[in-house]
DNA sequence: TTGTATGCGTTATCAG
DNA sequence: CTGATAACGCATACAA
């Protein structure tokens, strides 16, 4: 019964007994059950990824994406959404092996091992990404210094000294290492603070409306949109200059930078790393750090070279 | 033992035996195995939210705002991608029950409800949204005549005439209903059909770029990011009709209109009408229909009206 | 090759 | 109030 239903029975079931089998099978609407499975096994076939912020496209993407591949590989996605919000994390760092993963990747706020092993199972396969954690070796992110190095480097070529900040929290890494390298290539006239998202960035361009920065700098690309939108007046625009994809950059009427992270091949190397893991082989020894690339609008690249 | 972890005791267990078992459990660092849990109770407290498409943010809106409210509920919600392609959709409207669902809420591909019986489970609370498919009842989706409607009205009322339609597939509901109730309104000059991403809406404009139509109007706002990043020159720029928001509008040097749903409204009625299933109170008798309203940005305000 | 029994970790039930 | 035991649905080891 089993033997033929499961697919499992190594070859040894009569053609007849699994004609009949898989006859009666499918007149009764038989489904299996896979949780009972699951229990039975100790393997559920899916994985788990864990985000700070589903309504965020570029986060949008890596879970597209990654599920695409996952689901070559025979793998459901579950894919869960702490919303930057370390409660809920916690707790579903919790619940999801409780509920039965065979894996999970994470980009998380958390920011020690100690804190991520505390809540997880120790035999769990873990990748990590967007955000490195120290210590934890199955890890995908981008190279901050040359992340932030071509940025600072398109600015300075055009000629931007003082720049104001948005930054998303400075408790997420991401968002704090790229606010400090920016601090050390540029005269930082302003900043303001707060989660990443549009609204964050609205608030911001109005605080900065007199000042008159060279540059605005924003940690990611929900922080830009927001800034943008909130611009009204294009006379004489400042130059905006951010992480990641801002959409439709190239008819928006003012000057924009753009250093792009290249969310394919750190969704793939994801879904790599954690394979590995599950199939035992061995993972490489150190994170992975990609390369950004720096894009830039019409209206940037006909700024004068200082 | 059971009695005390899984606080059912109905109160019959001694204070002194609670704080032993409690003890105990801490030190061995016990965790409920929550799949055999499900197992035994046939409960999951796992609700599933299948999408067409994570990567479109409209979609990353109602994914995120439906997980907060229903973890607030006390379930953990499993998001599943199907990218838009029947089969995947398929295969996950079966699999997913099999993995242990309390309950399902989808944008379907499917556009029967024989279909939809057919993989799903007969007694699975169901929520169909988005979408709807005749004979579903837990139905939640916006008014197409009247968000067609305020579209159009605001079109002709800056005498627009003739049209180029950017459709996303007719096999969908949404796309075909908005394609066939604008074709009712406008003189369609051209139609480009494909998948509703931006690279389709890219495409579409430099196929219109010598038809010089009043207005260009796409069935989503994907498509109507992907004309609008196409888009070179803007001296006599046409207006883009779209639904949905689209980023940073104000900003944009062309007109623009968008007939914008109700997402908060929208996730939050999904899950409403998926509580009321769970808990066995008796839905609405009818499919709900939202109302769309009608957002323009400064350039397509100073048109002058017909 | 096939039938049968046991256990996966819980919870519910039934004695004690 | 508490301890033991069966059953959830499946896969596997073992017996036939």
């Amino acid at each position: 019964m089993s033997r033929v239903l499961s697919g499992a029975g190594g070859g040894k079931v009569s053609e007849a007994v699994r004609r009949r089998v898989e006859e009666v099978a499918r007149r009764l609407g038989y489904r299996p059950n896979l949780i009972a499975r699951s229990l039975r096994k100790g393997k559920t076939n899916t994985v788990a990824l864990l985000l700070p912020d589903i309504a965020n496209p570029w986060f949008g993407a890596i879970a597209s994406l990654v599920e695409q591949s996952l689901h070559r590989h025979g793998y459901t996605l579950m894919l869960a959404n702490s919303g930057e919000d370390p409660d809920r994390e916690a707790e579903y760092l919790a619940l999801l092996p409780q509920k039965g993963i065979d894996g999970l990747i994470v980009a998380p706020l958390l920011r020690s091992r100690k804190a991520l092993d505390q809540l997880l199972p120790e035999e769990l396969p873990l990748v990590v990404f967007d955000r490195p954690v120290p210590g934890v070796k199955a890890c995908v992110s981008t190279d901050p210094a040359q992340q932030t190095g071509i940025l600072a480097d398109t600015l300075e070529r055009v000629g931007v000294k003082k720049v104001a900040m948005v930054s998303g929290p400075a408790h997420i890494v991401t968002h704090r290492v790229r606010d400090e390298l920016i601090a050390r290539r540029f005269n930082v006239i302003a900043r303001h603070e707060g989660p990443a998202q549009q609204e964050t960035g609205r608030q911001a361009f109005i605080r900065f409306l007199s000042l008159r920065p060279d540059a605005i700098v924003c940690t990611n690309n929900f922080l830009g949109e927001g800034v943008i939108d909130a611009i009204e007046k294009i006379e004489d625009p400042p130059i905006i200059a951010c992480y990641d994809q801002i959409a439709m950059m190239h008819l928006l009427p003012l000057p924009i930078v753009c250093s792009v992270q290249d969310v394919p091949l750190m969704s793939e190397k994801c879904v790599e790393l954690l394979l590995a893991q599950l199939e035992g082989r061995p993972g490489p020894a150190e994170p992975i750090e990609l390369q950004a690339r720096c894009v830039t609008n019409q209206r940037f690249q006909s700024l004068s070279p200082a």
